[in-house]
DNA sequence: TGGTCGCCAATTTTT
DNA sequence: TTGGCGACCA
């Protein structure tokens, strides 16, 4: 039958199975029934996940009767290429079917579109979109101009999300994590049923709604349940991150098969602000009756000194129980720990030791530059630039979240649904002339049937009118014609003037969309789905679209410690070390925030193989809560303790005092407030 | 007078 | 890039 009732060959061992130390082999043969490895950092997390994939393969196991899901796109495409390095599929299998949640959730829904009463071609919001949309009903409720602040559409949608993530009611979602909303929350609750009824009427789902979605079919008696019979074992990556939700999914996808397992680190959770909990993995085994523990304590990744100086920041942790990690590999250098007089100098110090170190034979692409904000890059990014030092940037702005890139993309579905209100509203106010008063009225002329499209045109002005015309002609052409590429083609010949005339960088802007326009051509795929991959597979970056030009070129990696994950270099450089940013001032409120931002420190730090180093910009002239020429004195990172400082070979600038005012490492608070003169 | 447009300030992390 | 606020136009 499947691979739990076969006892596995003893005669030959396979040469992939001799690489693994034992417990990491005994987790890749596990024979059958739930599975729980719990992998501290570097200690072959992914290599034994491949490892189990192809052991229950070369046990005959049809690969396409297993699903792999990880947390983001690069893992899963990396674990299924090493996969496949290990073992031959079976010809004309279709393979291992594996991605995000949210990606593998997607293709159920496609499949089982009718049943859930969705159209075929249902369309899915990204995160911007859905915020647009939930702004249109915070208008259509008469929340756009009240005296008292109310939350913005991004905080309004985080709320949304946090709250159908972690499955519990509103009132207390609020009072935990948004407490200055809480005034607003019976608003909030109205709005949020009218959203969800808005999504439905125009047959497009968010982001959540993948997952509740999944969650209903699986829990379904008969689709579920065949969904069930379909995959002989469910392997989840990163468990630590799943949410309720996401749980509930795996628990469904297991009620009456016993064959799953998870892999991950309490540790490494940095995913609590979307709802998130390692609690979850610590449940598993109650979830999953006869769960096997499994645990992987040998790094293979770091050297010992970097590994003490993670330790010791992760025995900080308030309530935790972090794994001692002990090196496989010998030898090492200390962590450097570098005190810059300012933002600027950080970014020369980073340059020159990714220089140095490249002179020494690392490659740029071994390195890593690694950061809490994307924002905390920006300095350096223009030293590379200047020093003509390649780069590639990871998290941040992402393509689709561009706005000429919007514009298009909301033209695009219109092409599938003329309904897609949230889209005419953005590409209405392309239009000269046209704000958001008007495209509403037109909208709602739109919306009234009728004769239609004439009279909205009445709504707009004069001016607006050709220009008018030339799109909703280009979109009955792209209705009609056959392939993605000319459909995109077509529309972006229509846009192109407006985009011109919206951005002074028109003509630059153009050419990203000339790259969306070749990767529709050659995706083949019906516009729709074209559209709806991009959301949950965007491009990192306009690069990106036009292929992987830079494959056999060297780049220095540049990334959030969030995008990080997973993922390791020979040198590892942390940046903007100091208290408000490293923590951030936002997590400052709750023991619970400040631990993750230290777990996340220790999966920065845990990122290096050989070197790393650590900086802290002594002055600084962003701080986040400061005026944009504000400067002042920064307290370094909180994490950075004394015993952590021990750890580490210290470095400050000659020319400053070696302790200046407020920079003894302990934490005083000193107030200064005029509050009383206003009482 | 409603609505658009220009200018200034601020922005965590991501499927 | 968005949001808030003030100036200017139909």
């Amino acid at each position: 039958m499947f691979a739990h009732a076969t006892a596995p060959a003893a005669t030959e061992t396979p040469a992939w199975l001799g690489d693994l130390n034992p417990e990491q082999r005994a987790a890749a043969t596990h024979p059958g029934g739930p599975l729980l490895i719990l992998a501290g950092a570097g200690t072959g997390k992914t290599t034994t996940l491949c490892a189990r994939v192809a052991w229950l393969v070369s046990e005959g196991v049809a690969p396409e009767r297993i699903m792999l899901l990880t947390f983001t796109r690069r893992a899963a495409r990396e674990m299924l290429q090493r996969t496949r390095a290990l073992v031959p599929m079976p010809g004309g299998s279709a393979g291992v079917l594996g991605g995000t949640f949210h990606s593998v959730a997607h293709r159920f829904l496609r499949l089982h579109a009718s049943a859930l009463g969705l159209a075929p071609g249902f369309g899915v919001l990204d995160a911007g979109d859905a915020a647009d949309l939930i702004d249109m009903v915070r208008e259509e409720h008469g929340h756009a101009q009240r005296k008292r602040r109310f939350p913005k559409k991004s905080t309004l949608l985080d709320v949304y999300s946090r709250t159908v993530n972690a499955q519990q009611p509103l009132s207390g979602v609020v009072a935990e994590h948004f407490p200055w909303c809480e005034e607003h929350t019976e608003a909030m609750a109205a709005m949020f049923k009218a959203y969800t009824a808005r999504k439905r009427a125009l047959g497009v789902l968010d982001l959540d709604d993948l997952l509740l979605y999944w969650r209903a079919l699986a829990a379904d008696e008969v689709i579920g349940r065949s969904m069930q019979q379909a995959f002989d074992h469910v392997l989840i990556d990163e468990y630590q991150d799943v949410n309720g939700l996401q749980v509930d999914i795996v628990r469904a996808l297991r009620a009456a098969r016993r064959d799953v397992t998870a892999v991950g680190d309490d540790f490494q959770a940095i995913y609590g602000w979307r709802a998130a909990s390692a609690e979850h993995i610590l449940q598993f085994p109650e979830h999953f009756a006869d769960t096997a523990v499994i645990a992987l304590e040998r790094n293979y990744r770091s050297t010992q000194p970097i590994l003490d100086t993670a330790n010791a920041v992760a025995a900080q942790a308030t309530r935790s129980f972090p794994k001692e990690l002990r090196a496989e590999r010998g030898g090492g250098v200390c962590p450097e720990l570098l005190f810059c007089r300012d933002e600027g100098t950080q970014a020369g110090e980073v340059c020159d030791r990714v220089l140095a170190a490249r002179e020494q034979g690392m490659e740029l692409r071994e390195q890593a530059v690694l950061s809490r904000t994307s924002h905390d890059t920006d300095l350096l990014e223009l030293e590379l630039t200047r020093r003509r030092i390649p780069y590639v940037k990871y998290g941040g702005l992402r393509y689709l979240e561009a706005a000429h890139v919007k514009d298009f993309i909301a033209l695009l579905r219109l092409a599938d649904n003329r309904g897609d209100e949230i889209s005419w509203f953005r590409v209405l106010q392309l239009l000269e002339g046209v704000g958001p008063a008007t495209a509403r009225r037109a909208l709602d002329r739109l919306a009234a049937g009728g004769d239609g499209w004439p009279a909205a045109r009445e709504q707009l002005p004069a001016r607006a009118r050709t220009h008018a015309d030339g799109l909703v002609a280009a979109l009955d052409a792209a209705f009609k014609s056959e392939s993605a590429g000319a459909r995109a083609e077509r529309l972006r010949d229509a846009i192109a003037p407006l985009i011109e005339g919206r951005y002074p960088d028109g003509a630059l802007r153009l050419q990203d969309l000339e790259q969306l326009v070749g990767a529709a051509r050659e995706s083949g795929a019906e516009l729709r789905h074209f559209v709806g991959e991009l959301v949950l597979d965007p491009p990192q970056s306009s690069g990106d679209l036009a292929g992987p030009p830079h494959l056999d070129e060297d780049y220095l990696v540049l990334s959030t410690v969030h995008s990080a994950k997973g993922l390791e270099w020979q040198a590892v450089h942390v940046l903007a070390l100091y208290d408000g940013n490293f923590p951030a001032d936002m997590a400052a409120g709750s023991d619970e925030s400040i631990d993750e931002e230290r777990r996340l420190l220790y999966v920065a730090m845990t990122r290096a193989r050989r070197q790393l180093h650590l900086y802290v910009p002594v002055r600084y002239y962003h701080h986040p809560q400061g005026r944009s020429d504000a400067h002042g004195y920064g307290k370094p990172s909180r994490f950075l303790t004394a015993e952590v400082q021990r750890l580490c070979e210290v470095v400050r600038p000659a020319d400053e005092p070696a302790q200046p005012a407020g920079f003894s490492g302990e934490h005083r608070r000193i107030k200064v407030s005029v509050d009383s003169l206003f009482e």
